[in-house]
RNA sequence: GCUCAUGUAGCUCAGUCGGUAGAGCACAUCCUUGGUAAGGAUGAGGUCACCGGUUCAAUUCCGGUCAUGAGCUCCA
């Protein structure tokens, strides 16, 4: 007499076992039309499980967000059955569900066609009309890799010789295929209503480049066509943010096959730039920073020391001059030290924060480069603390704080944050490495912050905090970070002398708030889709004569502006100010000023912004005073404008 | 670096089943002095990414290189 607690703590009890369906059937017949799957007391499970005893149950449809992963995962197997039938030599890996959807890697004898796509999509479309009913069994692994290697599924059979233990493994067939797999699934193809194929790529095998590559053809899928058409639509939109776009629209830099990976930047995104780096620039000072400059072409000899030209040789650029090698600085960190040993320190000079916008070269993967966002040269806005042990979770503190207070500043809100503890290969001692991630990890939570832990992703000199933010279209990249080194001060003879007169080595703290200038900059103009917030406009308001008559009178205006410091042109172009008003708008100018001949006879402005609104008329200190108060708030409030 | 795709005017793109190319916008000149998202006319502008092969003939077909895009790997 099994007894269902359903989520809003009614029951329901049953004279013998019951399924998943026939509860949601009891329930009603729309319910049982619509159930994907259970949650037993906690646990996804498929709608034909059995209920044998009193449980907690949900009924899970394509309302729940379990429910569409559920979809997502009898979709990738709809796709790996699509695959089987039209090329019966392709063999299955594995298909798992990522945000929005789904992929399924395949080995196959040639590459798929975006022809083979829409064949394949048609094949899905087809089998999931067919209804087709999916049934779960239970082999052994005996059976299992017997079933795999008969079906010549050679992955396949890889894949249950890794799973460890030999608890029995669960199947899911549809058809004439079968795929193992964890579960659970739609009970029948029929649920799967709204997927698309999205693209085809190259994958490797348990992705390790040493091993073959296989294909993997990716999917998006949703519980009804409407939620589809609207994340096709989202996703269009989004792309229109692209910072690449953006970017050659405003003007703000390019990029050319002649320096791969390097930037050009134009002047109006060097304006945009400069603002930034004055601005960190004056965070900075205010946090006790020291700002250095070192060398750009350092010796081959001190990147031995450091253990760079060992081990990162291959991602150092080069050159030679007199039969010396050196290396063009992939990072900072070994010069911050030069400059630390550089007199005889105290403890009483700890911590010692010193600042560089340093410039690097990485010579990063062709593959790998993307915009602004993964470049080989490029600008930190980095430094390293030299601190004793003890001190380390203050600094780690104070760090995020300023952190936290730049992020405002730039109206960054959604922030992800992982903590990465100990590799398996390692300098520094237990003892340390406990004490700097429990130091971490406690400054995290003092912060109130949500975070994940990468177990094993640490560097090997020491634990690490990662401050990520997401692009127009939910990739994340790494922007902040703070890392712990306890190997790379001794290493290059770091020393100061403690309270006792003893000779000791610091600590080193790597921490970096916008990463590198060319990714944020890419963030933030995806961020704002170009309508930077005032302070970081390029141009922050443009003057426009209606006719010739005022063409001195939007000059002196101009010019007054600008001497007051801001970044004002004057369009005396003889244009009509229609024209005008479109080409500024579309160059996301957060003030347009309209002169006519009765803004000239009242010593005003009509001030548009590039939303369209119309504010009315300032004179010039009251525009100013505008101007100064939105500069003032930076990017923490709305950006209306 | 690997897989696939792409590379035509300053930009966005069309086109040529092999006979050296076209649009819109931008640009230049002229007309127009017009009050809140495109006034009009005329004109200039391309070794069709680069190198090689096939061919009477290659921007088009084939091979290679470079770059870009998506993904994988990497990311000190």
């Amino acid at each position: 007499m099994p007894v269902v607690t359903l989520p809003d703590g009614s029951h329901r009890s049953f004279s013998g076992p019951v399924s998943v369906h026939d509860v949601a059937a009891d329930i009603g017949a729309g319910l049982a039309k619509a159930a994907l799957a259970g949650r037993v007391n906690g646990t996804l499970v498929d709608t034909s499980y059995t209920i044998d005893r009193d449980i907690d149950l949900a009924i899970i449809t394509e309302r729940d967000e379990e429910g569409v992963d559920v979809i997502r995962h009898s979709t990738a197997h709809l796709l790996a059955m699509a695959v089987k039938e039209l090329f019966p030599s392709a063999q299955v890996t594995i298909g798992p569900v990522i945000d929005n959807g789904f992929y399924y890697d395949f080995k196959f004898e040639r590459p798929f066609t975006n022809d083979d796509l829409a064949r394949i999509e048609a094949r899905m479309e087809e089998l999931a009309k067919q209804d087709i009913a999916v049934s779960r069994s239970v082999l052994s692994r005996d059976e299992a890799v017997k079933l795999f290697e008969v079906m010549g599924e050679e992955y396949k059979v890889r894949i249950i010789q890794d799973i460890p233990g030999d608890e029995d493994l669960s199947f899911y067939r549809q058809g004439d295929f079968v795929d193992l797999c964890r579960g659970p699934h739609v009970p029948s193809t029929g649920k799967l209503k709204a997927f698309k194929l999205t693209k085809v790529a190259g994958a490797y095998w348990r992705g390790d480049t040493s091993n073959e590559q296989l294909q993997r053809i990716y999917g998006t899928a949703w519980g009804n066509k409407k939620e589809l058409k609207a994340y096709l639509h989202r996703l269009e939109e989004a792309e229109k943010r692209d910072h690449r776009k953006i970017g050659k629209k405003l003007n703000l830099f390019h990029m050319q096959e002649e320096a791969p990976g390097m930037v050009f930047w134009h002047p109006d995104g060097w304006t945009l730039y400069q603002e930034i780096e004055q601005y960190m620039r004056g965070v900075l000072r205010r946090h006790g920073y020291k700002e250095i400059k070192t060398p750009q072409v350092v010796s081959r000899v001190l990147w031995e020391k450091s253990g760079h030209w060992e081990k990162f040789r291959e991602g150092m650029f080069t050159t030679e001059s007199e039969k010396h090698d050196f290396a063009i600085k992939p990072m900072n960190c070994p010069c911050h030290v030069q400059v630390f040993n550089q007199g005889l320190k105290s403890y009483k000079d700890l911590p010692l924060r010193l600042a560089e916008f340093g410039s690097c070269h990485r010579n990063e993967a062709s593959g790998a480069l993307h915009g602004l966002m993964r470049v080989r040269g490029f600008t930190q806005d980095d430094a390293h603390i030299f601190v004793e042990e003890d001190g380390i979770q203050q600094e780690v503190s104070r760090f995020i704080d300023l952190l936290h207070e730049v992020y405002a500043d730039f109206g960054f809100k959604d922030i992800l944050y992982k903590l990465s503890t100990r590799p398996e290969q390692r300098v520094g001692s237990e003892e340390v490495w406990d004490k700097a991630e429990a130091a971490l990890e406690e400054a995290l939570n003092r912060e109130g912050v949500d975070w994940e832990l990468l177990p094993g992703e640490g560097a090997f000199y020491g634990p690490k905090i990662e401050f990520s933010l997401k692009d127009c279209i939910g990739r994340v990249w790494q922007c902040g970070t703070i890392q712990v080194d306890f190997s790379m001060p001794g290493r290059l003879g770091a020393q100061y002398v403690a309270e006792n007169s003893e000779r000791r080595t610091p600590v080193m703290l790597h921490r970096a708030v916008l990463g590198s200038f060319e990714r944020f900059i890419g963030i933030l103009i995806e961020e704002y889709e170009g309508s930077f917030p005032t302070w970081l406009a390029p141009t922050q308001a443009v003057l426009m004569n209606i006719t010739d008559k005022q063409r001195d009178y939007c000059q002196k205006f101009t010019d007054k502006l600008n001497s007051l410091g801001f970044r004002v042109n004057a369009d005396l172009r003889n244009e009509k100010i229609g024209f005008k008003i479109r080409e500024h708008t579309l160059n996301k100018i957060p003030y347009l000023l309209v002169v006519g001949d009765k803004e000239v006879e009242n010593n005003q402005v009509a001030v548009r912004t590039r939303k369209g609104e119309d504010l009315g008329t300032f004179s010039l200190d009251a525009f100013e005073a505008l101007l100064a108060k939105d500069v003032e708030r930076k990017g923490r409030t709305s950006t209306e404008n």
